[in-house]
DNA sequence: CGTGAATTTGACTGACATCAACTCAGGTGG
DNA sequence: CCACCTGAGTTGATGTCAGTCAAATTCACG
C-alpha cells in the first residue's frame, strides 16, 4: 500500500533485463517492454539520438521551450519544477536513472516544467517523431509506452494524495520509503544512499519548509529509524517507516 | 498563465467541433483529433461500446477495478479519488462533460482511482482494445490520444503546485477560476454556474476543510468578488479572481 | 585554514484546523 | 399548509502544526 509516490519501474522488468543491455542506450525503461524481440530492440536503439552530458545544476529543458524528444535518464539525478506566477518553484518530482523525462510536453508541443540535473548526469535523446513512428510499427512497443504515461499519471495522483492529505511525517517518511523502493529497484541498497537534492528541494517538493525536514530528519534520528550524515541516509527500522507512511503509526 | 488547473479542453478544438458531432457519441474530446476526416470518424464512432448512465453518487469504476475500458463523459460531472491506507479520500479531480476518465488504469491494468457521479451522468464506454487497434492505423488519433494523456499530466502538476505552494485564498481563487474557463470552453457562462461538488468535497480536494470553504466564500462575497446562493456562484469581478490566482494580488 | 553556503536548533507567530453552536434549505408526513 | 426533521452550510472561539525569524553550527571548497 505504500503507493504513494509510485516509480516508474515496470512491473515485471527484472534487474537482469535491465542489465542485459546496458552496455548500449536501452538502459532506460522505454527498452524494456516486455516481449521485444532482439530485432525490435535494435530498431529501438537505432531511433535514440544522440547521448547528452549535462553537468551538476545544468539545464536539460526549460518551460516553454519547444518539444522534440523524450530523455531517458542513462545516469544521475533531474528534479522537474513548475513556476508559480509570482515565480516561486514547486518542484513535482524527482527522477532517477532509467526514467523518462518530457512527456508532459507532448499536449502543447512545449515543455510545461523545468528539469534541471541534481548531479553530473547523462541521458539519450529519443526524436518523437521517430519514436511515433516505430509505436505505429510496434504494438508491444506502443502499449509499453502507453504504461509508462499512465504511470506517471499515477505517480502524480500519489504526490496529490501526499499534499493534500498528509501530515509533515507522514510526507517525509513517504518519501524516503518511495526512495528507497526505487532504489532497490534499481539494484542498489534499499536501506543505505544519497539524498541528491538538497533539505530546500526536499521540502519544497513535500510542500514543508527547509527547517521543517531539518527537524524531521533529527526526529527520526532520535528515534533510531534513520541513521542520518550529511547526505547519506540509512534506514534502520524500514517497517516502522513504512507504517508511518501509511498513517497505521503516528511515531510519537 | 492562470494554467494551475488545466482543463483537458483541446487547443483548437471549436465550439462548432464539438456541435457537429453532438448529436452522436462522439460529443467528446477523444473523437475531435483535428484532421480526422469523416470515414475516420465513423470508425470510432463504431467502436464505441454501450453507453452508460450513472445516477448522481453512483460508481463508475472502483481502485482494483479490472481496466478494460476509457470512458467518455457525454453528461454531467464526476469527480475521481484516492485513499490513503488510513481509509482518508483525496479528491484528485473534478471530470465534467467531455473530458476522458480511467486513463489511470493503462498502467497496470487495474483503475487506481475510484470515479463517482457528482449528478446523473452519462458515459461512452470506449473498449481499450478496439481503441489501440484503431490508434495503429490512424497516426492522427494516435497523436492526439498522446496529447490528451499529457494533458492530463500537465494538469496533475498545476494541481501539485496548487497544493504545494499557494495560500488558502489563492487555492480557491484557483479553483473557481479554473472551473470558470472550462465551462466557457463548453459553451457555457463562464461568469454563472453550479458547483456540482459539495463544500466538503472542494475542501478535500484542494487540501482545506469544509469550514475553511464556508469562509473563502463569505469573504470573497464580503469582498464583491462573488455572489453565492447556495451551490450556485457569480463571478463579480473575474480579473481580480484571476489575479488572485496568479499571486499579484492579495486580496486583502 | 578561511569563507560562504547549507544545515541545525530554538523562540515565537500565524494560518488553518478543530470543536461547537447555530442557521438554513429541502423534504416528509400529519 | 405547516411543523418537524435532517443534512449541508455558516460562524465564532480556541488550539496546533508548521512557518517565520534569528542565531549557532557544520560543511564544502578554494
Amino acid at each position: 500500500m505504500n503507493q504513494a509516490l509510485p516509480s516508474l519501474t515496470l512491473p515485471g522488468a527484472t534487474l537482469e533485463h535491465l542489465r542485459a543491455r546496458c552496455a548500449t542506450c536501452s538502459m532506460h525503461q522505454l527498452c524494456l517492454p516486455m516481449g521485444l524481440d532482439t530485432a525490435d530492440m535494435d530498431r529501438l536503439d537505432q531511433i535514440i539520438g544522440r547521448r547528452r552530458k549535462i553537468v551538476r545544476g545544468g539545464t536539460l529543458f526549460r518551460i516553454g521551450d519547444p518539444f522534440g524528444s523524450l530523455y531517458a535518464i542513462r545516469l544521475g539525478h533531474f528534479k522537474t519544477y513548475q513556476l508559480n506566477p509570482d515565480g516561486a518553484e514547486q518542484i513535482t518530482g524527482f527522477q532517477m536513472a532509467g526514467e523518462l523525462l518530457g512527456m508532459d510536453a507532448i499536449s502543447a508541443d512545449r515543455h510545461h516544467c523545468n528539469a534541471i540535473a541534481l548531479e553530473d548526469s547523462e541521458v539519450c535523446e529519443i526524436p518523437f517523431a521517430s519514436l511515433q513512428q516505430l509505436l505505429v510499427d510496434m504494438p508491444t512497443l506502443l502499449r509499453h509506452f502507453h504504461r509508462m504515461m499512465s504511470q506517471e499519471i499515477t505517480r502524480e495522483q500519489g504526490v496529490m494524495l501526499l499534499l493534500g492529505n498528509m501530515q509533515a511525517t507522514q510526507r517525509f517518511a513517504a518519501f524516503i520509503v518511495n526512495l528507497s523502493s526505487r532504489y532497490e529497484a534499481r539494484g542498489y541498497s534499499p536501506y543505505v544512499f544519497q539524498l541528491r537534492m538538497s533539505r530546500e528541494e526536499i521540502g519544497n517538493y513535500l510542500g514543508l519548509t527547509i527547517e521543517s525536514i531539518s527537524r524531521l530528519l533529527s526526529k527520526f534520528k532520535k528515534e533510531g529509524l534513520l541513521r542520518v550524515s550529511n547526505r547519506e541516509i540509512e534506514l534502520l527500522n524500514p517497517a516502522m517507516l513504512k507504517a508511518i507512511t501509511a498513517g497505521t503509526q503516528s511515531c510519537d
